[in-house]
DNA sequence: CGACACTTTGATCCGATTCAACCATCGTGG
DNA sequence: CCACGATGGTTGAATCGGATCAAAGTGTCG
């Protein structure tokens, strides 16, 4: 085992504010793992042992129903934590976890979590603040599966996809992983092919473009705007 | 302003292993009001300037949309904690809190929440819970309304509420408040016209009895096992 | 190059909203 | 105290947004 350079994770969100020494201490709790596309990180109802740092790639959390149907919950983009809802106090993952794309990240035990937070009062702060701040964002989720019909519902889904990870191209932003029409679906509660339907129009007027599992945002106000 | 007693919230959660002398210093921060039945208890997007302790009633959480379409996203009961959003980080109330009853609450201006969060630890932690907590229902709720049918979301949403404030009674389990057609379809994103139809076909089929504002729940193993 | 995963598109069907009308219950003030 | 307006609830009929069913096209990778 090597030692893991304190560079990879100086200037992420959850260590904003830590000195060197800070962080040395932080990496010697933790591991790192290599996830291939498709593979899980962890998995719903397993029992939680440790919580995440997503150090590269892309994840998503998606939550499977008693009857099989699928949700995505959320997609997590290089920086972010994951796997914290055990850390305060669950048993169990309530979600899956897969790499999107070959991923990377830290994991810590979760008994790490306890003396962390309490020696980091800055570490535990920014996870407290990233669970408050997901908090809003699904009530907001909330807000749009109740009153939006199924193109809001959509364009909204893209619309934070690109704010969240967003890549700059020549024909606008582009998602900047490899997304398919089943999954845009099960982030918005619909199907593929009315996803596919919404897409296909939306590129006849320019709003958007898309290839097999990419999605670029052309022009995302009046995507915005037609969807009311 | 006379004092307020430490029995007001010795014994509730978020207070919940904090010595007397604890709380009466707790409570020298707070003031508390009374709120008439459908009045605010603070409003979506009005600066956020305080914190909330529910101390007897019911409060509804309410979002509406731009253009004027309510969401309710959750029912507080006495010796819960409300606005606390915006104690970590927050400046807007994200919503608007109305009382569906007669209430009393205790409220702290939101500087006292770092001074309370660093002095007594376990008060802190409850919080965080409450919020981690708050999380999961709502990721439970997305899952629900991106897959379930409406007569599926209307039973879980009633089987919620009598967990979480029923009264049991001769006939079954009653949530506890009034509660309007209007405010089930509300929480689960449908229309009256449908609820109506869902609790009558229901109260012929034995598993809730309904008059007025008033919602009972006679059999939820039997409504639970119909929606699937 | 073939198999598989992903996407498109048409036709049909159904759950739930919308539109419409009416009834019941509550609270209030003359 | 009762009349009356307001709020809440019921029920039918028409309509529609999307799901489902069905089938064929296309890009990708081993």
């Amino acid at each position: 085992m090597y030692m893991l350079d304190r560079s990879l994770i100086a200037g992420l969100p959850p260590f904003s504010g830590l000195t060197r020494p800070d962080l040395d201490l932080i990496l010697e709790k933790a591991r790192s793992l290599r996830i291939a596309a498709g593979q899980p990180v962890f998995e719903q109802d397993a029992e939680a042992h440790s919580f995440f740092l997503l150090l590269d790639g892309h994840v998503r959390v998606v939550k499977t129903t008693a009857d099989g149907q699928q949700v995505i919950m959320r997609y997590i983009s290089a920086g972010q934590l994951i796997g914290i809802a055990t850390a305060l106090g669950r048993l169990t993952y309530p979600a899956t976890a897969v790499a999107a794309v070959d991923s990377l990240a830290l994991a810590w035990p979760n008994e790490a979590w306890h003396e962390l937070a309490a020696r980091y009062p800055a570490f535990a702060a920014n996870t407290y603040k990233t669970v408050a701040a997901r908090l809003e964002e699904t009530n907001e989720r909330v807000v749009d599966l109740a009153t939006a019909l199924v193109d809001r519902r959509v364009a909204h889904a893209l619309l934070r996809l690109i704010e969240q990870s967003g890549r700059k191209t020549e024909f606008g932003i582009e998602i900047s992983f490899p997304i398919s029409r089943q999954d845009i679906a099960d982030m918005t509660g619909t199907t593929l092919h009315t996803v596919s339907r919404l897409l296909t129009a939306w590129e006849h007027q320019g709003f958007v473009k898309s290839t097999r599992k990419r999605v670029t945002v052309v022009d995302a106000q009046r995507l915005l705007d037609h969807v009311g």
